[in-house]
DNA sequence: TATTGTTATACTCTATAACTATA
DNA sequence: TATAGTTATAGAGTATAACAATA
């Protein structure tokens, strides 16, 4: 059996466009890792609390809540449990289930979320520093990759 | 004072391409973090162990490994502890100063890095779905930004 | 004196399992 | 019976402060 008669993945990544700008666009990523934990920090919060606020652009039932945060239901107790005590969501009753919380946003909430959105929106150097054009076009194809996100199954 | 004189970032935001295509990048990552969680969890990793194995190109002073993922040292001993009962890396004398220890991937730790970044090299269907010509011009326009981020002082 | 890595402490996140209340 | 959310538990990450060894 030749192992050469057909590359694996590690061998054509290197001929692969997607597969070297998904790679690079992981370092950008990376590289904005520390301005983002520093940001939550400074608003005292930790990444899953963040995730939640801006999950929650509608009241969500706590279990599709931790669906969206790909973590186990329990655990979003403990999560709403703290932000709920600064004020910042509030468990409301689902109405036509007694036994679904829905979680909302308080208007504290709302608004420690903007800000910190506008902050996070800000490019790191590495795109803030593109050329025009560049920034057009990597917008442009963004918009094409979300919508292909969005039909895709997952 | 008129505070329209001087639109703030939330209104640049809608004619600034850099904004939009920063914005439009974090949601194709964002989209992305469950299959990144799921990966690291079928090696039995945590994500700061895979940012550390990441980071072990060559052999590293705990204390600079602790900048490299933007935490307090105090951590890097116990995230050590369990990657070196794993047997994935080594913890080494520096010679030159006696106080120092250099942290050294294993062959295994080699092995199981090159394994978990083939996986997730593999870029998500957002991306894989692309126009070549998309895929291309994506790829080059984020080696240009890789070049600012290296040039830049952060 | 200052620095490197460790330990102790307290808090948050995480999954699993057992539980309550609803359906 | 099954499901939504809670509680209990144990292991992992996090910062702070105090410490030992070394510089």
């Amino acid at each position: 059996m030749a192992t050469e008669a057909r590359p694996g993945p590690a061998v054509r990544a290197k001929d692969d466009p997607g597969v070297e700008a998904w790679g690079l666009m992981s370092e950008v990523f990376g590289a904005n890792r520390g301005r983002f934990i520093a940001t939550l920090s400074e608003f005292d919060l930790w990444p899953p609390q963040w995730f939640a606020l801006q999950a929650l652009d509608e009241p969500t039932p706590m279990g599709k809540l931790a669906g969206m945060l790909h973590c186990d239901s329990s655990n979003i107790t403990g999560i709403t449990d703290r932000l709920e005590q600064r004020g910042l969501v509030e468990r409301r009753a689902a109405g036509h289930d007694r036994r679904v919380k829905l979680l909302v946003l308080t208007r504290k909430g709302r608004n420690l979320r903007d800000e910190i959105h506008e902050r996070l929106s800000v490019p790191p150097a590495s795109i803030a520093e593109l050329s025009a054009a560049d920034q057009r076009a990597l917008r442009d194809i963004m918009l094409r990759a979300v919508e292909n996100g969005a039909n895709s199954s997952e």
